[in-house]
DNA sequence: ATTCTATATTGCAATATTACGATAAAGATT
DNA sequence: AATCTTTATCGTAATATTGCAATATAGAAT
């Protein structure tokens, strides 16, 4: 049914889990990625850099703005992005405390 | 349409986006929790341990599994999962030094 | 051999995501 | 004011995801 039983899980597994499935589309990747290689706040070249149109561009910025890990302001008629360093912080402390903590099996165990 | 246009990004924006997907909810992370917590394979406990069905709960598996990020053996009659360091890694490695590598603006400029 | 237990698969319904053409909105330019 | 440029929104179609009941499968236990 597509009804995402959300409630049952913590405030944070829902929290990660918004923030990860905003990173599972290669556009969105791409965007990313673009702003990191600017190393700056990027006005209007989104558009002409992925090969998507301009609506579909502006609803993966739209998800990506709705989990804060890019920001934009108008500045005159085109809009800068920027990435948002503490959300990007936020997953990178997940992936370090979390996922990393995971400990490989002793020698004689199943996996 | 829901057609993944996934021919115009690269090899490792698929990879990396694919991975991320598939962090991309909350039963999933908790299942990686669970199996974070056991710091070992864990056999036959997982359906117990979450508020889903038997068949969801395969089929979350199945998408772990599909990435490679967990793996599972079969054990008498059950099933054991234990994490996938390599693939955990290699989301670590990504995160590390894709995304950490954003850099503050300077003071002046747009965001 | 039959039954039990654990997991997978199938089939299907509800919802979400992805994509884009058409159009709107808003500031810049002429 | 009319036009251009850039971005957002609407409407809609195609596809994917999520969830579960029913059923299948496979090894264990009786």
């Amino acid at each position: 049914m597509g009804i995402s039983k959300s409630d049952f899980f913590t405030e944070e597994q829902n929290e990660i889990s918004n923030l990860m499935k905003a990173l599972g589309h290669p556009a969105r990747i791409a965007i990313i990625e673009f702003l990191l290689k600017k190393e700056s706040c990027v006005c209007g070249d989104i558009v002409s850099e992925l090969p998507l149109s301009q609506p579909t561009i502006s609803q993966h910025l739209k998800e990506l703005k709705n989990v804060n890990i890019i920001k934009g302001s108008v500045e005159g008629n085109s809009i800068c992005y920027c990435l948002n360093l503490e959300t990007l912080e936020k997953i990178q402390n997940y992936v370090q405390l979390t996922i990393s903590g995971a400990t490989k099996c002793k020698p004689g165990e199943c996996c």
